[in-house]
DNA sequence: GTAGGGTTAG
């Protein structure tokens, strides 16, 4: 509404707008009409108008003739500027009703009421719903009675806007004007309640309606699908149809739609099947939720076929299919549908252009990415803010971060969409540090923001700041869902913290979180990796829904902690349930075979890859055939193996060999691998620092040093040994040898402690393990300050007694650990976890799990 | 007259 003036005279005829186009040669027969014979087929003329431009030539036109000072012609004139819905054409109306009040000051209170019903209707259309409230205040001010026409139109204004609160102030002054049991009124009020998140109030006066027509059930049907309960809302549709109430199309489109979100496609069949029978037009609205609900349920197919038969696509048809195709990450065949729109339907709008940006980001394409944005400036859609948003999310998916950066500080209206798309992009390129500072920097932060930065610390590694920050996000208030605890779930079995993940674990049984089944198996592969099958095991059951991956997850679980038998037993259930194994679960379970021995059963297994299953095995399952044969001392075996592999073998496959030729001290052979791999392009640190160690247990300080000279040339660096312990939630990391860690002076002096208990038990320590040339008692020095070492008497003095200490280390652990950390759990009669790069060893009793295997 | 379709970030 404008208040600027009450002059009520269109522009001179000259001055035509831009937008508007130029006025038809008819209009033109009637501008030169001389007069009219009436006001009456005078006024007639507007109900043809199709633009505000003609209407101005008709309103200049009743203004030149004093016209314009008759009630029904000016009547006229307001409806019909409020009815084009513009902004200009509501000011004009505005002026015109100002006009109208003014002049008929003690007069006709129906026609007034008529404007006013116009106007308020009008505004709200408009989305101008402050206007249209303000309207119907004023109505009351001005002494006017609101009638059965008001109330739906304010009602739809308040409902658009969200306003529950006048919404309900309208409901009691319409009961008390006595409409309390208008259908168009109650109605409005159940469409009022549902759309303001009030289902129950919704209910309640739909419940008590003298009579119900189809507008109160799909308005009822519309509440419970805003609130999300499409069950409800699909049930409300079929007792509906029971109670003998016809659909029209407007609630086919609504049940529809809820069973798109139910993802239900018999569900879907079952209404589709209704439509066709009952007769109903299938107008462009009821396709396109169609082919919505289809592409939804995963029928693209049947969205397809209704697509390419349906003769009207319109735009906004073509928006469901290509917006649908992105969802399900067919970035490729949404710009197939563009492509053919460009050729022969509508002219993309700007939610077109959001599924294209976001299919060039999705296939990383640049400069398709660029042609939008070009596209987007030139058709003026920049000031959409999803349109800014998924450009910066396009150029940051892309790896252009400075141009992602750019178009977000030019933005002029900056969301928090806007701000976590720029963090998401951080974090994709790895840019951590930028990350946490735009973080800090958000003027607000919600869930997603949030699960962005606590996904990018567990991305980049750091699983404790991952779990601080989501204990942040607690203290102020924010309630996680099952993005936030796939996370959690993760970093927590990266840090194999057991207390941590038993209490992530109570947190969303606790929280009700939504188990689905990317939640179930980050929590089943979290107890795996703490070493609690039992726990992984209790999650596996209890998922609805398993696929590929929950199944790896649970044969890692098995693997991890050497019970090969159960790992294989769930691989044979997971084929004999349909569930097609892929390549990374063969690595898991051929790993399982290799912890546990089972050469047959790893070899048998192998051998079904391409025979059964026809997948062609990669270099991992080469190489976990070589770690099966090797482990089990099958070195001439494996050396084989190795020699008729159809790939040549990378740093990984020599590394299995030569740790293997390791533990049986098989010198020999790993010489001859020395020879073969100084032949090839092989320089990865792990095959170099092995075999130094291999020759430094044999005592061959020159060949170490050797070794050691190549690698300083080529700029290798050993990884440094650490274990990390958790105590009440804090994970505290040791590396070895390491004086400046928090309690060192305690631990030393436990650490001093256990070794003389030890020694009296008859612990010698088994000096072959330090590989360095220095002499004895320098080496007894040296092995026993392994980190796990430090971490097991960290453990000891922190823990309560009788508690299991339990260790997390980044490298394999070595024999001289292995047999100290037996001894203690004999001598403290506790029990010992250690979690090495390979696998779990749970001491007890003075032995391990792993039967010295691993 | 009241009720309906496509919309960006984790």
């Amino acid at each position: 509404m404008s208040s600027t003036t009450l002059v009520f005279s269109p522009p001179p005829l000259t001055a035509v707008s831009a937008a508007d186009p130029p006025p038809p040669t008819t209009r033109i027969q009637i501008q030169s009409q001389p007069v009219f014979d009436n006001p009456n087929s005078k006024s007639g003329s507007l109900k043809s108008c199709q633009n505000l431009q003609e209407i101005k030539q008709l309103h200049a036109q009743f203004t030149k003739q004093g016209l314009i000072c008759n009630p029904s012609i000016l009547t006229k004139l307001i409806v019909k500027y409020s009815q084009m819905g513009t902004s200009e054409s509501l000011e004009y109306a505005e002026k015109g009703f100002k006009m109208f009040k003014k002049k008929t000051e003690s007069g006709n209170s129906s026609s007034t009421i008529y404007l006013y019903n116009s106007l308020i209707r009008a505004n709200s259309l408009s989305a101008c719903f402050n206007e249209s409230i303000l309207l119907y205040i004023d109505m009351l001010i001005e002494g006017f009675k609101p009638d059965n026409y008001t109330f739906p139109f304010v009602l739809s204004a308040c409902s658009k806007s969200l306003r529950l609160c006048e919404g309900a102030q309208l409901h009691c002054s319409a009961v008390k004007l006595g409409f309390h049991n208008d259908v168009f009124v109650l109605n409005s009020l159940v469409h009022h309640y549902g759309e303001c998140g009030e289902i129950d109030k919704a209910k309640q006066v739909f419940d008590e309606m003298p009579e119900r027509n189809v507008v109160s059930w799909t308005s009822l049907i519309c509440g419970y699908a805003r609130q999300d309960l499409h069950k409800e809302a699909v049930s409300l549709f079929f007792e509906m149809v029971e109670e003998g109430i016809s659909p029209n199309e407007v609630t086919m489109v609504s049940v529809i739609s809820a069973c798109a979100k139910l993802g239900d496609v018999d569900l879907g069949d079952r209404v589709s099947i209704y439509v066709e029978r009952s007769g109903l037009t299938i107008n462009d609205v009821v396709v396109n939720a169609l082919v919505d609900m289809y592409m939804n349920c995963g029928a693209v197919d049947k969205a397809k076929r209704l697509f390419d038969g349906s003769f009207a696509r319109n735009l906004v048809l073509y928006n469901t299919l290509m917006s649908n195709y992105v969802k399900l990450g067919e970035a490729k065949k949404a710009l197939d549908i563009f492509r053919e729109m460009l050729n022969l339907g509508p002219k993309p709008d700007r939610v077109t252009m959001l599924s294209v940006i976001t299919s060039s980001a999705e296939l990383g394409d640049f400069c398709l990415g660029m042609q939008c944005h070009a596209y987007v400036l030139r058709n003026g859609l920049e000031n959409w803010d999803n349109i800014g948003n998924s450009i910066i999310d396009m150029y940051a998916k892309s790896g252009k971060q400075d141009l992602a950066c750019r178009v977000f500080d030019q933005m002029s209206n900056k969301t928090i969409v806007s701000w976590n798309s720029l963090l998401a992009g951080f974090a994709r390129n790895g840019d951590v540090g930028s990350a946490r500072e735009l973080f800090d920097e958000m003027p607000e932060r919600n869930l997603v923001s949030w699960n962005t930065m606590i996904a990018i610390l567990v991305q980049w590694s750091f699983f404790s700041d991952a779990i601080e920050l989501f204990h942040s996000m607690q203290n102020e208030g924010i309630t996680a869902d099952n993005v936030t605890m796939v996370s959690v779930a993760s970093a927590c079995g990266y840090l194999g913290a057991l207390d941590l993940a038993k209490w992530t674990y109570n947190y969303v049984e606790k929280y009700g979180i939504e188990c689905n089944m990317r939640l179930g198996t980050a929590l089943l592969d979290m107890f795996g990796r703490c070493g609690d099958p039992k726990s992984a095991m209790k999650v596996f059951k209890t998922m609805k829904e398993k696929d590929v991956s929950a199944w790896t997850a649970a044969i890692g679980a098995m693997a991890s902690v050497g019970n090969g038998k159960q790992a294989l037993e769930l691989f044979h259930e997971m084929v004999k349930q349909w569930v097609i194994p892929d390549e990374v679960v063969f690595s898991t379970v051929l790993t399982a075979c290799s912890h546990a021995g089972l050469v047959k059963e790893g070899m048998h297994i192998f051998n079904s890859m391409k025979k059964q299953h026809k997948i062609t095995p990669h270099i991992v399952h080469y190489g976990c055939i070589v770690d099966l044969l090797g482990r089990a001392g099958l070195l001439d075996e494996a050396l084989d193996f190795i020699k008729n592999m159809p790939m040549e073998p990378n740093g990984a496959i020599w590394g299995a060999f030569l740790s293997a030729c390791r533990i049986h001290k098989n010198e020999k052979l790993a010489n001859l691998a020395d020879e073969i791999i100084s032949k090839s392009n092989n320089d990865k640190t792990g095959i170099q620092v092995l075999l130094s160690n291999i020759y430094a247990s044999a005592g061959k300080w020159n060949d170490v040093a050797k070794v050691r000279i190549h690698m300083k040339e080529k700029g290798m660096k050993k990884i440094a040994g650490s274990s990390s312990i958790e105590l009440n939630g804090v994970v505290h990391e040791f590396t070895s040898g390491n004086e400046s860690q928090p309690g060192s002076d305690l631990t030393a002096l436990m650490l001093h402690e256990i070794n003389c208990r030890l020694s009296a038990e008859g612990y010698v320590p088994d000096l072959e393990n330090v590989l360095l040339d220095v002499d004895e008692k320098e080496k007894e020095f040296l092995l026993s300050r392994h980190s796990e070492k430090l971490a097991i008497a960290f453990g000891l003095i922190s823990s309560g007694r009788g508690m299991p200490v339990r260790v997390v280390k980044n490298l394999r652990m070595c024999s001289d650990c292995h047999s100290f950390a037996k001894m203690v759990s004999k001598v403290y009669n506790r029990e010992i976890v250690i979690r090495d790069n390979n696998r779990f060893h749970f001491f007890q009793r003075g032995s391990c799990s792993c039967c010295d295997y691993w």
